[in-house]
DNA sequence: TCCAAAACTGCACTCATGGTACGGTTTCTC
DNA sequence: GAGAAACCGTACCATGAGTGCAGTTTTGGA
């Protein structure tokens, strides 16, 4: 999660890094219209002339969430799922083990997920411009790309048994995992997430594995 | 959707109905905190001091706004998965008709799923005071238990071939469609959502149909 | 038909916030 | 030590939540 090592960069570079962290949390929390730029500022320790030196608008701010927010993202499955087949050679096992980590990663985070930026935006379309959704768009489809790769590498060797299309499989999890983030957060009990990915990893098994 | 044949009611229901039903798709669209109030009003033709006259505050307009969308949601659940149990007397043959039923449903919605007003309040919990995570809460919980009771009808004629949890099966159509909907909304592809609850169908044959 | 309650309108405020503008000041870096 | 980067202070405007209250229209029932 930290960004460890990175290449060392000004001292504006760690603020804009600040402001973007402490943003994400509030708009996790109340919704990017509600989150005021002054309770930002406050809890950054700047003022509100160093926050628009920084960003443009409020918009500006936005933009640079979502690619923080994604990136991040996309180094966290790198990681998993490039481990699980570090793991094992066989892709469903590969992919079986990273669902495990997967679902450990959500159950080790202290006070259960903060929150999917992708689904915060979505749930306010009309605050956002086209570049911004377009960008949550792209990355939806990407994560969604990947598991269909892996999929593909599955099927390759076990035929599924129901006739299942790997697109909506694929999608199957993206959707597991949002839905589980609202129902945990919804519920409070932040266990739920990692019961979900489980399930599906146990779907999964079911629909490829042999008898 | 609409409600047919309701006892005459006064002329000021049928405002504040008409209110509910704007600030509700405002809300879906933009979240609450970014919806005005004064947005809600013009649209509706009336007055702020029309709308005072009818809610206390903003908080009141959220409170009947939760109550009106479980209300509703209800009452759609009841009648999909009660026309399932007219239609077969198998649980499992009931609870595959109501789940295509359900598919159709959110088919037939003319732009796709308006949204999940618990998952967009979910993501702007700090607006909102007790009494409305509450009710939220416990309508998530209620539907949960609704789909577990029809699993357990299930699951006493077709014992599950995989050792499954039958909380997490039922938690898992929620998130499902939580999360299938906040995908259709992000990739502007309503169409997304009724394959996800037909391949959560499929599953639900894997887990318990006989070979 | 009339009357009282219900359903509003109009206006005049207060306060918080987003956002703009701009000049000045500190702090780093070469 | 100079110049750029990273800020601070202040003043200002527009919008929107919310309050208060007096006045007006609409409606349903005796």
């Amino acid at each position: 999660m930290s960004a460890v090592l990175e290449a060392p960069k000004g001292k504006g570079e760690a603020t804009r890094e600040r402001i973007l962290e402490i943003a994400e949390a509030a708009v996790l929390a109340k919704g990017f219209g509600a989150t005021s730029i002054e309770e930002v500022i406050a809890e950054a320790g700047l003022t509100k002339s160093g926050f628009f030196y920084h960003f443009k608008d409020k918009n500006a701010l936005a933009r640079e969430m979502v690619r923080r927010y994604v990136a991040t993202n996309d180094r966290l499955f790198d990681e998993i799922f490039g481990r699980g087949q570090q793991l094992s050679d066989d892709p469903l096992q590969a992919f079986l083990i990273s669902l495990k980590l997967l679902a450990e990663t959500m159950a080790d985070l202290p006070n259960g997920h903060p929150g999917c930026l992708i689904a915060s935006i979505c749930y306010q379309e009309r605050l956002f411009d086209r570049e911004i959704r377009d960008l949550t768009a792209q990355s939806v489809r990407d994560w969604n790309a990947r598991f269909r790769t892996i999929l593909d590498g599955i099927a390759a060797v076990y035929p599924p048994r129901e006739p299942v299309d790997l697109d909506d499989v694929a999608d199957m999890l993206s959707c597991i995992v949002d839905g589980a983030i609202i129902m945990s957060k919804t519920l409070n009990d932040p266990g739920r997430l990692e019961r979900q990915i489980m399930l599906f990893r146990s779907l999964v098994k079911l629909m490829f594995a042999p008898n």
